[in-house]
DNA sequence: ACAAAAAACCGACTGTCAATCGGTTTTACA
DNA sequence: TGTAAAACCGATTGACAGTCGGTTTTTTGT
């Protein structure tokens, strides 16, 4: 999944707006970075098409919002980026922490492990699954 | 970083070959996918020129090899498509973590663990300073 | 030193894709 | 049902990877 520029300042925006037509999208651009509202409607229609947005007409206009949680969305694109590069058997994933890992002070490594008690105490407690 | 297809292969050939000159690049992916030995050698030039590539003239031809081993460069990817949808003063890579945990189950979380630890005690040996 | 061979380099062309926006069609609502 | 708003269509531009032919430069063997 290759994006452009805009299309990921409007998917982080989403993000944080939750819901928004066009309109309020481009209101909400034009002061920093200019552009037309159709450079907006056709970059949401393209997100749209990526499946990367969703939307419903309400209305007049579509409304239109993130289609995954961003998290999640992060996720997928390390995935995608370490699937590229990894060889074999290896886990990817696993080799993508394994990759990241020298990056990380000892603070880091203290809220990383505390994160993984939480995901641990979910899976036992079987809310993924 | 944005590399096209015949670049990630040819980056993942010198991770696993580590030296090679543009003919045995050639050599090694003709038959799998075809192209000239110039497709090759401005593949390598454009690498190369993007710093993913060293050369040295050793002879007749230059010897590439990959500039980075290739978990760093991963860290390096993934870090780059986390800091495109970080927000404010949020630690990017802790967030890619995150990001990545639930597709953990719970024998990788072990190797995570695992990973932790050796790499608290290569800080703490002092080594990564 | 020089000719032949090899490699590097240059430039052109193609295809893809994001960004951009004008113009037309469709849609909703008063 | 007419009008304003929005969606849609299509064209253009600019990057950039891939591709490869042709020219220049470099290396090497005699």
């Amino acid at each position: 999944m290759n994006l452009g520029e805009l299309e990921k300042l409007v998917l982080k925006f989403f993000w944080q707006v939750k819901v928004a037509d066009a309109k309020q999208v481009h209101l909400h651009f034009e002061k920093s970075r200019g552009g037309t509202l159709n450079t907006i409607q056709s970059t949401l229609d393209r997100l749209f098409k990526k499946g990367l947005l969703k939307r419903d007409k309400e209305g007049h206009a579509f409304q239109y919002r993130a289609a995954k949680p961003r998290k999640a969305f992060i996720g997928k694109l390390i995935k995608e980026v370490t699937d590229d590069f990894t060889l074999g058997n290896e886990n990817s994933i696993l080799a993508a922490f394994v990759s990241l890992s020298s990056e990380l002070n000892e603070q880091q490594l203290d809220k990383l492990e505390k994160m993984i008690q939480d995901h641990r105490a979910s899976i036992s407690s079987g809310y993924n699954s």
